[in-house]
RNA sequence: GCGCCCGUAGCUCAGUGGAUAGAGCAUCGGCCUUCUAAGCCGAGGGUCGCAGGUUCGAGUCCUGCCGGGCGCGCCA
């Protein structure tokens, strides 16, 4: 979604090129539009020259000047100018742009041509205790994603894996029978009393201990593992019920966070349709994995791993095996244990080849829940579909959602399917990485993960332990927040309800959390301080949503005295003189907000390709930083001047549509005080 | 050993090969009779890990080092 006046710049600038250098008229092989650092130097630049100059052998000031001269008149540009070092700076007609602005705004995104749908898989998180704020990373990024997809037109599916046949949840089945000698009434009975989820987070913490203390207790694991994988037994009917709550802890957990799914997807299910033998099937046919008969993998069904770290592309030849090449040595990844039991990587195969609808078989469905805009939350079932529910899986794209320590085995499943010929959704198949989330010294300390006297670590960093009890939980720290918000909201607006504090303090939490997650690099590990995340000032959600709430307050306070809204602030721009847009008194500020509103479309687009939301949450923040200080320098309640007063006014509220259009892509609220 | 990631201000981080390397926090100094001070303005603070190379131009690309993290299971 490239601005239209980006365009027909581009598409001048490739005309002229090709008309003086006879190059190829074709915008594409231009470098993008760029803007100067400074306002007073334009409000687009290219440096196109600079990329001529070798070519043209001449100096890059001589070629602006050239280009600038024979560009002619652009609709929407106002003056094209060479700078003095070679840049191509160009000065947009501001009101036209303003008026452009406010029409493509009151008619939302144009979005693109949808081309399949995409799915979206995250969150994830074992359901064996509660969600830590590692699992808020996850959510937070997968659930921007989803946003930033859905805002440019493409239909997303949501979905979250159930891994409710796994060793976590069967450690946390031991617990009850073991520890705590208990039956499944009597785990109901704490259900329904306790925290569940913290309850089996202690739980979880005591048996790994109590595996400790004699590694033949880990026989008990690997018979209750099998049990639950069995099904119809004592143990997979205390399984089923554990996940299942926990899972109703996690979806509630998100919730607050304004994150939620179309589809659960559970593990057991792959397992219980035979998901796993179909596709098994159809790896042994195309010989994507084999039986190895000799050495210490004799027995097991095998993949066979492509050395190269790049990609060699579908059948680049001989994998691996370059005569004479003694260190290298094959590696093959075991899919089918010798015991007949499949990997966690099987099962992932399978789910993906089915999230392509690649697999020849679905699952039944039936209603799990009721999503926060009370549409039906579906889940899969082994059994039998109740209720109409969509159509599931088939999707053109896949968004794995998983941190970079599933580096590995995510290559894997795009080589399983590039090995069946199915490179097309191999390069559509993609693994959002991120890092992953730690605690900084000072936090470990405070929750004693790290002695008192202890030195910091020279890593700068306390790796927890969910396996130990350690973390912070995702809930904790939302009520942390919102306590700390209460009190603040209470303070500054004592006329409003206690329920009103509480609403706005929980907006306030979300916009905190929210934006602590996505704020960093994707690549880069957070080392998760208590204080930080707890501050609501400086780079953080609750300072973007200060700055649109001061905008609110403008036109709450325009309404009441003047009976003026947003739509007719915009409807009067046309009448009045346009000099407080164009500079005439000397200032551009006004202008240059306006501007960087606009460029969120392309922020977006920008974000999707990178995949880096870091993008968005600087973009969102830059932009708030030059609305608090143009709102410090120009009044607008107490201007006297009409024409300043409507045009502030328009800017003011094309720059509150555009950043809280940047917050709910973040999946941030705007309160309407705080 | 092999692969991936990180190294930029005291701390935490931005910085699609391009204009004088920027924010937040912390420190210091200003600004509330005005549309909410969760704010604004200003100051100090930099060998962009090191060394080569490519380029008109390198924090950014390439190579090699140094330091740190993660991954490479018949775990998930």
């Amino acid at each position: 979604m490239i601005l239209p006046v980006h365009q027909r710049v581009r598409d001048a600038l490739a005309a002229t090129l090709a008309r003086l250098y006879q190059l190829p008229a074709d915008a594409a092989g231009l470098p993008p539009i760029d803007y100067p650092p400074k306002r007073e130097l334009g409000d687009l630049a290219t440096p196109v020259a600079f990329e001529l100059a070798r070519r043209l052998r001449k100096p890059p000031r001589v070629i602006a000047q050239e280009i600038a001269s024979a560009l002619g008149a652009i609709d929407g540009v106002r003056l094209v100018e060479a700078a003095p070092n070679g840049y191509l700076n160009i000065y947009l007609d501001r009101p036209a742009f303003v008026r452009a602005q406010i029409e493509a705004t009151r008619f939302g995104p144009a979005g693109a041509a949808p081309q399949g749908k995409t799915i979206v898989e995250h969150t994830a998180i074992n359901p064996n205790k509660a969600a830590h704020i590692g699992h808020l990373r996850n959510s937070a990024l997968g659930d921007t994603l989803v946003r930033v997809q859905r805002f440019r037109g493409v239909p997303v599916e949501v979905q979250n894996y159930i891994d409710d046949t796994g060793v976590q949840v069967a450690d946390v089945v031991v617990g009850f029978r073991e520890l705590e000698k208990k039956h499944l009434d009597a785990i109901r009975d704490i259900a329904g009393s306790t925290r569940f989820d913290y309850y089996c987070w202690d739980l979880y913490a005591q048996v790994t201990r109590w595996y400790e203390q004699d590694s033949e207790r880990l026989k008990i694991r690997a018979a209750t593992l099998h049990d639950i994988e069995r099904g119809g037994t004592d143990a997979a009917a205390i399984a089923q019920f554990i996940a299942t709550r926990i899972v109703g802890c996690h979806l509630k957990t998100m919730a607050r966070l304004n994150v939620d799914y179309d589809l659960l997807t559970w593990e057991g299910h792959i397992l219980r349709l035979q998901f796993w033998a179909t596709a098994f099937e159809i790896l042994k046919q195309h010989g994507a994995v084999f039986l190895q008969t000799e050495g210490k993998l004799a027995g097991c069904w095998v993949m066979r791993i492509e050395a190269e770290a790049g990609d060699p592309g579908p059948d680049a030849g001989d994998p691996a095996s370059e005569a004479g090449d003694p260190g290298e040595e094959e590696r093959e990844k075991v899919i089918v244990r010798s015991n007949g039991t499949v990997t966690y990587v099987g099962k992932d195969i399978a789910y993906q080849f089915w999230k392509f609808g690649l697999l020849g078989r679905d699952f039944f469905y039936r209603p799990f829940g009721t999503r926060m805009n009370g549409d039906t939350l579906w889940t899969t079932s082994a059994e039998s579909t109740e209720g109409a529910p969509p159509p599931f899986g088939g999707a053109s794209a896949t968004y794995n959602v998983i941190d970079v320590r599933q580096s590995y085995l995510q290559k894997l499943l795009k080589q399983a399917l590039r090995t069946l010929g199915y490179a097309g959704q191999a390069e559509h198949a993609t693994h959002f990485s991120y890092e992953t989330v730690a605690l900084s010294p000072a936090t470990a300390r405070t929750l004693g993960y790290l002695a008192a006297d202890e030195p910091d670590d020279k890593r700068g960093f306390v790796e927890v332990s969910g396996r130990r009890g350690q973390g912070v939980k995702a809930d904790d720290l939302l009520d942390m927040l919102i306590s700390r918000a209460e009190t603040e909201v209470a303070r500054r607006n004592p006329e409003f309800s206690a329920g009103e504090h509480r609403r706005i303090a929980e907006m306030i939490a979300v916009a905190a959390v929210r934006y602590f997650m996505i704020k960093y690099s994707r690549t880069k590990m957070i080392a998760f301080d208590i204080d930080e995340a707890l501050a609501f000032e400086g780079e953080s959600g609750p300072y973007l949503q200060y700055a649109v709430v001061r905008a609110q307050n403008i036109f709450a306070k325009l309404r009441e005295r003047e009976g003026l809204d947003e739509a007719a602030v915009f409807s009067q721009l046309a009448a009045e003189p346009t000099g407080e847009l164009t500079g005439e008194g000397g200032s551009h500020d006004l202008w240059a907000l306006v501007l960087e509103a606009s460029r969120l479309d392309e922020i977006v687009e920008q974000v999707i390709r990178t995949l880096e939301f870091s993008v968005l949450a600087k973009f969102a923040f830059g932009l708030a930083q030059m609305f608090n200080g143009f709102y410090h320098r120009y009044p607008i309640l107490s201007e006297e001047r009409r024409d300043a007063r409507i045009w502030r006014a328009a800017g003011v509220a094309y720059f509150r549509a555009q950043l809280t259009r940047a917050l709910d892509l973040m999946g941030i609220a705007v309160p309407p005080r705080m």
